[in-house]
RNA sequence: GCCCUCAUCGUCUAGUGGCCUAGGACGCCGCCCUUUCAAGGCGGUAGCACGGGUUCGAAUCCCGUUGGGGGUACCA
């Protein structure tokens, strides 16, 4: 699973190292073995390949659960160095001295001299005044009260450091000179600046970038909304749309323009110009630019984009016909008149199952509405009109019904509709003729019968 | 609670003291086109959170209020 601010977070990495000429570094922190596995990396290197960012453009990825070993000697050198110190305080203990529970720690074991043992964390000593001040390219340079942080946790009892000491030590040693993620981590930059610093090293240019938030305005979750890469790929939104659509939270490039294409945006892109407030995920805006993007697809571009949907993946379920009965040729010559009309590609199959499917889905509203009392008329009178014709194609066919709603004072915009929901089973879908060309003479006549017995 | 942070149409944004009677896009509404539905064309709707300053002049600068978001784990 590849969350949507996670993409949105490598883009802005590999365009600023593409603008800069440096190197966009892929690590994977796992150190918390229990939530994480393997075989996700794999998920996540082809999620952002879809996306723009292929395998090999980067560096790693890095796991950090391989660094173990660097992180525990940071750990023991800052506590050699008097810079951390054990502890055996449980959260519990330390609640009941404090009678609150979001104080923080108390530095109870801070003097007491507690060497390693079972049941001792690692805290960090972190400085009693003064302030740390940050350099972050999207807010400027955020400052903090050293007195205010808590004496924070750096290796757990059984020894394995956690995320902050584990990404200081792999960024100094990686040689990370920017650390572009979402705004979540702006309260650990501090923190992890202190820890660069008792390490020797100097601190890296930071870029908090404002979480990506729901309707409800709240930082978007895996839990409670739709935030994986793959299901809007599998749906049928273009990697282009995705991409653009991403960069277009906080920012926009020059003129009044949105939908643009990527060299644009690897051009213009500024972290100092991203808004600072967060933006929410207009799913809705999402579709509309992903119309806009199938619409400039040519003929074969859009034809080849479909066929995943068309005959099912790994990740997306085939389509309800037979594979057998579906023909290329067929697809292709209704193709175009589909590509106006839907906005993700999941959407072709509901326009084209009437053409490889033995019978029509009938949908019960669409045959309400449209087999009214004279549609037998209609329906008898089509079947006459269309058997008689020569050539069957799309022309003829429409001046043929267009005599028969003319003989019955009907505009061609009625007399359709029963002959549209015989045929396709919906009131709406592709130009009925081109349909019906598409379809052939016998299945048509067939289906117009059918129908018709069932009146 | 505490710390950090933010604030232009419903939403995403343009705007960096006069070009703003605030521009674009999505959405929504209407009209045109039309064999359904789309697409397309045209038009419309709607906003500088509030209160004080500073200034000849403020959406733009300062202060406060209100409201939003993030963080506050032996998670990352």
């Amino acid at each position: 699973m590849f969350h949507v601010g996670g993409a949105r977070s490598a883009l802005q990495n590999w365009i600023y190292a593409q603008q800069h000429g440096g190197v966009f570094v892929l690590r994977i922190e796992d150190t918390d073995a229990a939530r994480n596995r393997p075989e996700w990396t794999e998920g996540i290197l082809s999620a952002m390949d879809w996306i723009g960012i292929p395998r090999g453009g980067y560096e790693g990825p890095y796991f950090q659960s391989s660094y173990a070993d660097e992180h525990t000697a940071a750990a023991t050198r800052l506590y050699g160095e008097g810079r951390a110190y054990y502890c055996d305080c449980t959260r519990e203990q330390v609640i009941a001295r404090t009678g609150n529970q979001h104080t923080g720690y108390d530095g109870f074991c801070r003097d007491r001299g507690l060497g390693p043992g079972e049941g001792r964390a690692l805290r960090f000593r972190t400085p009693d005044d003064g302030e740390t001040v940050v350099v972050d390219l999207v807010r400027g340079k955020p400052s903090f009260e050293n007195r205010l942080f808590e004496d924070f946790i750096i290796a757990r009892s059984d020894g394995s450091a956690v995320f902050l000491l584990a990404n200081a030590v792999d960024d100094m040693s990686m040689g990370i000179t920017h650390v572009i993620r979402g705004e979540e981590h702006l309260p650990n930059a501090p923190r992890q600046q202190l820890l660069w610093e008792a390490l020797g090293g100097t601190p890296p240019v930071w870029a908090h970038v404002p979480v990506i938030v729901n309707e409800k305005r709240q930082k978007l979750s895996k839990r409670r909304d739709k935030v994986a890469l793959e299901d809007y790929r599998d749906e049928g939104y273009l990697a282009a749309t995705m991409r653009n659509y991403l960069m277009l939270l906080g920012w926009a490039p020059s003129g009044d323009r949105e939908i643009v294409p990527w060299s644009v945006i690897e051009q213009e892109y500024r972290l100092e110009d991203v808004n600072h407030a967060p933006a929410f995920f207009d799913v809705k805006k999402l579709r509309a630019f992903n119309g806009d993007y199938i619409r400039a697809l040519s003929a074969e571009e859009f034809v080849a984009a479909c066929t995943p949907w068309l005959t099912g993946t790994a990740t997306i379920p085939a389509p309800p016909w037979d594979p057998s009965s579906f023909d290329p040729a067929v697809f292709a010559a209704v193709a175009p008149l589909a590509q106006t009309r839907i906005a993700v590609l999941s959407e072709i199959v509901e326009y084209v199952d009437f053409l490889f499917l033995d019978e029509p889905v009938h949908d019960p509203a669409s045959w309400a509405k449209a087999m009214k009392d004279g549609s037998g008329d209609i329906l008898d009178a089509a079947v006459a009109a269309f058997a008689g014709l020569d050539e069957w194609a799309a022309e003829p066919l429409k001046a043929a019904l267009e005599q028969v709603g003319l003989a019955r004072g009907l505009k061609l915009g009625k007399t359709q509709a029963p002959v549209r929901v015989a045929v396709t089973g919906r009131s709406v879908g592709l130009p009925l003729f081109e349909s019906l060309e598409a379809l052939g003479r016998d299945r048509t006549l067939a289906r117009l019968a059918a129908a018709r017995a069932r009146l």
